[in-house]
DNA sequence: CTCGCTCAGATTTTT
DNA sequence: TCTGAGCGAG
């Protein structure tokens, strides 16, 4: 991520020799860094502070393989954790090298586990064209098996058994050897152990991976057929894994895997069985990949999930021999912050000291602001925003983090008041919304017809009339006569049913075949690239889902129309950079798509985000909010062994991402659900030198003495009377909030649709204002427009109000009228 | 079977 | 505050 000094990829061709081309491979390095690129060993541990120029280090030390020869493009599996890291450091070596990194696999975990599996899922099982369930899908089915074996008198509820059921498989476990060790006689766990067996078993039925199998299951896989992993151990020579302090344990064993010598036959428990005349224990016919791997303890803030710390801490002990290469200088921040960084992470105990330096000099003090409320906070941030731009920094190097997403509202609606451009990196995510999923799983019927969860699902949507009655009937029609539920759909005729649900059923299973037809020829001809967006639009219109939303009189099914052909539009463009992709592919891609991945720093906003979607991301500007006791650290994180030392880590990587300044603000009271309640200062505010931070309102202002004005409170306040520091209370005139993602800044097809539909609370499109008209405010009454500002959605009418005095309106969002 | 109403519960982080 | 589940009426 950071590149500092190290010199521009790209200024040598591909084609330049060894030793010339390592010169400038190598400019600019420490010495730490250098050897990180050029040790040469069967095991490398990085471990990289913050900003000390890791992914720099990767890159260079893969292109540094690949130029000197020794090691061929497709001999190399670099692993992150986000795709969009993994898209960059393509990029990154692409740049260095050119063509020549065609072919290696630079993946996220999952990605390359289903590259595997895909290729390899007949060994045990699966076809091909298997689903991929999301935490989403797995908590529906779950929901579903909860229910069945009426788990929830025990109080089992549908999130706890999917975070045992994951946090068991991320350790490689089963429900089989979970039950060997858990306490039998007590009949919940005898139910979970059933739900989890039962859970496995539908997912094996429906040819459906969830995310935590993708992992365990290609371990599974390398287990239970050696000759199967062996191929891919004489593969992949160089495995290189990035944010190495947060995989968990099947990942961990994924890599032992991998990495593996080749025996040739002591590993495959046939092959020495009598027949084979080698001696056992002969020396590997290929020692094992070369492991680099990277990561930095106090980064490490996945433990939750099932990262293990220890997968870092022990790696010396894991891989003896290896090579550990320390990393501390930081070239990313300046010394003031990363002064408070290292003050807050050194009170976690249980860690190797590990101090980052800079030589960028002090830097600006942090900035600190208590705010009376969040949206006090928030405007607080706005101004900063609007102050930082004045001064010439774009608002594409300005971030905001939080601790949890709902916190995000707050900071949206005042940044929409504002007019400052934003972008929302994670919350909902696209393809989370109904009618998303929905089209999906018409995908994935055609797709996979074994998956019951997907034809269930569209069952009944657009209604056809089969309600719950009629699905389980074909449900135990399908049981009874041994075949899918899908099979079942094409025999309407004998479920017993009456002429209305007979048709619906036949409607629906004709649309399918159709659109199978289109997607995945029965001739078995390679179906046209756009074959996946033209069986979704048939899919769509012919199953009478697009005419049933059209029909609607709700507002919102407009907008998940345009959702839907927003979606179509992504088919298209997926068929444009993957002409020969499937609908198979298709569905992975949008399957493992996550919220880091589309992040665009080009569209000029400001980026908000949890702190965990933050790391391994920089920015000049940081605002780091809520630092409160209860946020952060976070109050269910107390209870959990380790939760504090986690979230502090959290922290960490919250305030190491800022380059030039910092802004850590706070709130005295957070309206939490209808209630308000009183905030404290978070713990870890005192952990940082009172030096280091510059107070613009400390906590104790806002405590004591009542002087100091609320800056939302007097903005709301419809005189807009003195008091905001930087003069922006009448951007406050708008009352009435839109939608919160109204006014969200669009690009890529993307992030385009996922928010449409909230967006359509208000929004007054083109409404044409120009001076001297006459308009109605819902709050402020009749006034005359003074002038227009601004361009497109940020469009600002400067309006005087007959009784309000003068604001200025958004006019996209602002609760008017022309009149 | 669908619709609309009421009420309870929810919010930690994510591939 | 918002969403989802549950219930009763048509």
């Amino acid at each position: 991520m950071t590149e500092a000094p190290l010199i521009v990829p790209g200024s040598v061709g591909p084609r330049s020799t060894g030793a010339q081309g390592h010169d400038d491979l190598l400019a600019g390095l420490n010495p730490q860094q250098l050897e990180a690129v050029t040790y040469r060993g069967p095991a490398l541990l990085i471990v990289a502070g913050a900003g000390s120029g890791k992914t720099s280090v990767l890159t260079r030390r893969i292109a540094s393989l690949l130029r000197s020869r020794e090691a061929w493009p497709s001999q190399i599996l670099a692993i992150t954790f986000t795709n969009k890291a993994a898209g960059e450091m393509r990029e990154r070596v692409e740049g260095i090298v050119g063509e020549a990194a065609k072919g290696m696999w630079i993946s996220t975990f999952h990605s390359a586990c289903v590259r595997i599996l895909r290729r390899e899922a007949q060994q045990f099982g699966f076809t091909k064209s298997f689903t991929i369930y999301d935490s989403g899908d797995s908590r529906a089915l779950i929901k579903r098996l909860v229910k069945e074996h009426e788990a929830d008198a025990y109080g089992l509820t549908p999130g706890a058994v999917q975070s045992r059921i994951s946090k068991l498989k991320n350790e490689l476990s089963d429900a089989d050897a979970y039950a060997r060790q858990a306490n039998m006689s007590d009949p919940a766990e005898r139910i979970f152990v059933e739900l989890f067996a039962d859970y496995q078993r539908q997912l094996q039925k429906a040819n459906a991976f969830d995310f935590d199998d993708l992992i365990g299951q290609t371990v599974y896989l390398f287990r239970a057929f050696p000759q199967v992993a062996d191929t891919y151990r004489r593969r992949f020579r160089h495995v290189l894994v990035d944010e190495y302090q947060d995989t968990n344990h099947a990942q961990y064993a994924l890599i032992h895997e991998l990495t593996r010598p080749v025996t040739g036959e002591s590993s495959d428990p046939y092959a020495s069985n009598g027949m084979m005349i080698f001696e056992p224990d002969t020396t590997p016919e290929l020692e094992g990949a070369s492991l680099t791997v990277v990561g930095d303890s106090d980064q490490s803030i996945y433990a939750f999930r099932g990262a293990d710390i220890r997968n870092i801490s022990e790696f010396e002990r894991d891989f003896p021999g290896a090579r550990v290469v320390l990393l501390e200088q930081n070239y990313r921040s300046t010394q003031n912050i990363l002064s408070a960084a290292n003050a807050v992470i050194g009170n976690n105990f249980d860690r190797k000291d590990k101090k980052l330096w800079s030589d960028k000099g002090d830097g600006d003090a942090i900035i600190g602001f208590t705010g009376y409320s969040q949206h006090d906070e928030a405007q607080f941030v706005a101004d900063e925003v609007e102050s930082l731009r004045r001064s010439g920094m774009p608002y594409s190097e300005m971030a905001v983090f939080y601790r949890t997403n709902s916190q995000s509202r707050a900071l949206e609606e005042i940044f929409i008041r504002s007019a400052v451009p934003y972008k929302i990196m994670g919350g909902t995510k696209f393809y989370e919304r109904a009618e998303i999923k929905d089209a999906l799983a018409y995908l994935v019927a055609v797709a996979n017809p074994a998956d019951e969860m997907a034809v269930r699902r569209i069952l009944n949507k657009p209604r056809r009339g089969i309600g719950d009655v009629s699905e389980s009937a074909i449900a135990r029609f399908a049981d009874a006569h041994e075949i899918t539920f899908r099979q079942a759909l094409s025999v309407p005729d004998q479920l017993g049913f009456g002429p209305k649900i007979q048709a619906g059923i036949a409607q629906l299973d004709a649309v399918l075949a159709e659109a199978t037809e289109i997607m995945l020829p029965a001739s078995g001809e390679l179906p046209p690239p756009t074959s996946v967006a033209d069986g979704l639009s048939v899919l769509l219109s012919k199953s009478g889902y697009l005419d049933a939303l059209r029909a609607s009189r709700d507002p919102q099914d407009e907008a998940r129309v345009e959702n839907l052909d927003e979606f179509v539009a992504v088919a298209r463009d997926f068929a444009r950079n993957n002409p020969e992709g499937t609908i198979v592919d298709f569905l992975t891609e949008v399957a493992l798509v996550s919220d880091a991945d589309d992040l665009d720093d080009e569209s000029g906003s400001v980026s908000l985000m949890t702190m965990h979607t933050a790391k391994g991301l920089e920015y000049d500007a940081v605002f780091v909010t809520g630092v409160e006791e209860d946020l952060i650290p976070h109050r269910i994180s107390a209870g959990e062994p380790g939760g504090p030392q986690e979230e502090r880590r959290l922290f960490y990587v919250g305030i190491t991402r800022a380059r030039k300044r910092l802004h850590l603000s706070l709130a005295m009271t957070r309206a939490q659900f209808g209630e308000v309640t009183v905030a404290m200062p978070s713990r870890f505010l005192q952990e940082i030198p009172a030096g280091l931070i510059d107070w613009r309102q400390s906590p104790g202002d806002v405590n004591s003495r009542g002087g100091t004005q609320s800056r939302a409170l007097n903005a709301r306040r419809a005189g807009g009377f003195g008091g905001s520091a930087s003069g922006s209370g009448d951007r406050f005139a708008v009352k009435q909030l839109p939608g919160r993602d109204a006014l969200k800044p669009l690009s890529t097809a993307m992030d385009k649709f996922p928010n449409r539909v909230t967006a359509k609370m208000r929004d007054n499109g083109d409404l044409e204002l120009t001076a001297g008209d006459r308009i109605r405010h819902s709050d402020f009454g009749e006034g005359r427009v003074d002038a227009v500002t601004g361009e497109g959605a940020k469009r600002i009418a400067h309006v005087r109000f007959d009784s309000a005095g003068q604001k200025k309106l958004l006019i996209k969002v602002a609760p008017i009228e022309k009149i």
